[in-house]
DNA sequence: TCTTAAAAGATTGTGAACAATTGGCACGCG
DNA sequence: CGCGTGCCAATTGTTCACAATCTTTTAAGA
């Protein structure tokens, strides 16, 4: 169950993942630099950890590094929106698949119990929440599939994900319906592979379909200290 | 055509290509402990750059970093190798499929050279720069495709792929049959994108039958300072 | 007033010193 | 003789200070 097969020390790992958070439930909207020297005062760390902190971030695309220029949080542009959800559903559906066949009964329960927090967190405008928590159900699938290689790559478009969905999203009733999640939670539960896989499938493109990919760019918010929120 | 999305340093950048170059040329076996001191010296640079540079290779899968105890050339078991082709045969075969598409004759001309030079590290007798040039032709052509992100997976998937022959390649005869680069190289000239498809899958399961993923150990090389050779 | 250039400020890049943790080794006990 | 314990060396984790680089400001000239 290594989350992480690189075993980083505490303090960096306490960093990366208060900042993943942050970027995550959008707090930290795209584009927003990240100083080094505020993240540590913010943290009560050194700047070492902040950095190398940030270097792990801009492994999974979440933050951009610009040579003596600063970290800021990613901003992907339509294109690269686009690329991410073209590997996903190269890589999900079979994800899915996998998933049916090995789930045992603790991990459908598991997943049962992310898509009631999902409907939670939409039931009460909790989006940020709710986006996140979409995420780790997609996250959760590919682990179950029990290939970490690939496990990992979704973990990293997922992140991502969140990112695009923070700047592209069009339709602002419904995150993620969890109608989808449903259905796939029912094809898992029952070990139907072909259906997960299809279902899936037909998720990722509904997903994709809910975003405005033109070319506007939206306002960038300079400060930082959204942290305080 | 940015390789590296995140800009780094050039001292980190330097020492970062060293080493991944002397990990996929198997001159730093599978296991070797990299002590950050040491390799420091050998660059004379400091440890932070190695620190840096070792950290964003862990990322690629290439060093496993230990808490405390240190980095060491990454030894994948016979799971993640089996993993790494799995995931392999899941992205390459559409790239291919894409870069066909999307080829000009520079991008044929430049696999065309690829193919030839492997051609003749093949005939030479040195097969750790005919695997590396091996892994060079799958990833041009996932950035012919131009799907920055896949092309950014497919480039860590073939460079754990190296580590994984070093551990587990069985027929010493043949490293990747260029045959197999020959008729892709083919497809992709004529544009054939349904064959390119077909024979990069074809060519995959190819590669995976040729490793001998049973589970014996091999002997670990205790000193670093293969570096000399 | 606009352009240009230079200096000041801020931020990252790097190296060296200190602290913390780990693994090995010898010593002593059962 | 085997095994547990405590010390010691080696290596990593972290902080801090300095150098290099970039951005911004400011001022002078056209």
């Amino acid at each position: 169950m290594a989350r992480d097969s690189l075993e980083t020390s505490p303090p960096v790992e306490t960093v990366k993942r208060e900042l993943r958070r942050a970027i995550l439930d959008h707090r930290l909207p795209p584009g927003t630099r990240l100083t080094e020297e505020a993240a540590a005062g913010h943290y009560g760390v050194g700047r070492t950890v902040v950095r190398t902190a940030l270097l792990s971030l801009s492994h999974d695309g979440l933050v951009t590094l610009e040579r003596n220029r600063g970290a800021f949080v990613a901003r992907p542009d339509p294109r690269e929106a686009r690329e991410v959800f073209e590997a996903r559903s190269l890589l999900e559906p079979r994800a899915a698949r996998l998933a049916a066949q090995r789930a045992v009964p603790a991990d459908v329960e598991d997943l049962r119990r992310h898509v009631a927090e999902e409907h939670a967190a939409l039931a009460q405008g909790d989006t940020g929440s709710a986006v996140h928590l979409s995420g780790l159900f997609h996250t959760r699938i590919a682990e179950i599939a029990a290939q970490e290689t690939i496990a990992s790559f979704v973990r990293a478009l997922v992140s991502r994900s969140s990112l695009v969905i923070a700047l592209y999203w069009r339709r602002h009733d419904t995150v993620c319906e969890s109608h989808a999640h449903h259905e796939l939670l029912a094809a898992i539960g029952r070990g139907d592979g072909a259906a997960a896989e299809e279902l899936m499938q037909s998720h990722l493109v509904d997903l994709l379909s809910g975003l405005d990919l033109s070319d506007r760019v939206k306002p960038v918010s300079s400060l930082a200290k959204a942290l305080q929120g």
